[in-house]
DNA sequence: CCTACCGATCGGTAGG
DNA sequence: CCTACCGATCGGTAGG
């Protein structure tokens, strides 16, 4: 599983796979299909608000960056708060989607773990649009009812989370509570889009996901 | 070192050992007196910064939270941004000596990586208006000039992490890379801001550091 | 999707 | 430290 043709071909598989999964949320209409306007406004909209936050993007970043005027912006969305939304929302159900699959095709907890924390760094630092980084860092930018609303799609993200990392507590493997663990990753790997600039050279994403489980005490496997 | 009395005595240490800190900087004009105007508008607005964000903090908020109005705001400081800049400085100044201090205190490197755990959660979390968390989410608020101005302070605080990450490594205490563990923490510690509730009861800060210092497989010595 | 524009609020200023 | 106010910009609207 650690061979030479394996690096290379994992994140081919996974790009593959990962549009397999967007076509069919499209399909269910669970999220917006990217060459809409819809959905390249979303795509926009998460890019600038992941890079310079909600609360310093306008409307009129926003309509600029699709190429409209301001005003036109509500004709698709009735406020700028729900853009934040149906990011947070669309974002939320493509990685539930996709770190499903990434668990169902792995065989051990470990792997599993592995499995969870590459694709959360995928998401975030990924060129792809879908900014983890944005549900994560705008939070109380959120109004309550939104909150609400978004946070029944984090729960059963979470309990990914929190099934996997509570079956290595039973096995032994991991020593600290899987629920701090959890919320201490969060953090951890949600911060990462301050710092790690993959493009730049130096450590990989899979070389930055290795880091992540080294330093949970759990061995590559 | 975890009997009884010293779980009790610790914390009653530490805060006067802080206060005593705090007097010294005060002295040596690196830090404001809380008790002046100066000082008072400082706490206020790192308090407000750390719960609402700058961006959703006007110059009114600062201003009624000190009892003033808005325009003699500007009597203390030339622009919005200076004020935010300020608590920087302040706050990574008075880090920095808290964390020394309890450096110095501790034999091994496992004891020292403990303190510099506490310190940081406490600094977030803490009710004393040293808010870490305003130093780490409002970084990008910051123009590019006080960046520069806080970087170099950055630099000597993160050394100190950095010292007894890579002593650590040297021992074999530590497997994942010093620099990128540092980068994790930075992350897992100043997320705890947004779902850490000592007051709520459950896990203590002692708790929570314990947490911590599990995580990175580093037992408790 | 555009033009033209709104009321509110923002950070900051002038003069005392 | 206050009063009184500014120009700019914000999210959002009306009518086409």
């Amino acid at each position: 599983m650690s061979g030479r043709i394996s690096i290379l071909l994992e994140p081919l598989d996974a790009l593959v796979n990962q549009d397999k999964i967007l076509q069919s949320l499209i399909a269910e209409n669970l999220v917006s299909d990217p060459d809409s306007a819809r959905g390249r406004l979303l795509r926009e909209a998460a890019r600038l608000f992941r890079d310079k936050g909600y609360e310093r993007t306008t409307v009129r970043d926003l309509a600029a960056a699709v190429g409209i005027q301001s005003g036109s912006l509500f004709h698709h969305f009735r406020t700028k708060e729900e853009i934040l939304k149906a990011v947070m929302v669309e974002t939320i159900r493509l990685n539930t989607a996709v770190m499903q699959a990434a668990m169902s095709a792995a065989d051990s907890n470990r792997e599993k773990l592995r499995a969870l924390v590459s694709a959360e760094l995928e998401s975030i630092n990924g060129q792809t649009g879908e900014a983890m980084a944005v549900l994560v860092f705008e939070w109380r930018s959120l109004s309550e009812a939104s909150q609400a609303e978004v946070l029944k799609l984090r729960d059963i993200y979470e309990a990914l989370w929190l099934d996997v990392l509570n079956a290595l507590k039973d096995e032994g493997a991991l020593v600290a509570d899987p629920f701090v663990v959890r919320r201490m990753l969060t953090g951890a790997l949600s911060w990462t889009v301050t710092w790690y600039r993959p493009e730049r050279g130096g450590l990989t994403q899979d070389g930055l996901t290795d880091q992540v489980v080294a330093m949970l005490g759990l061995s590559q496997s």
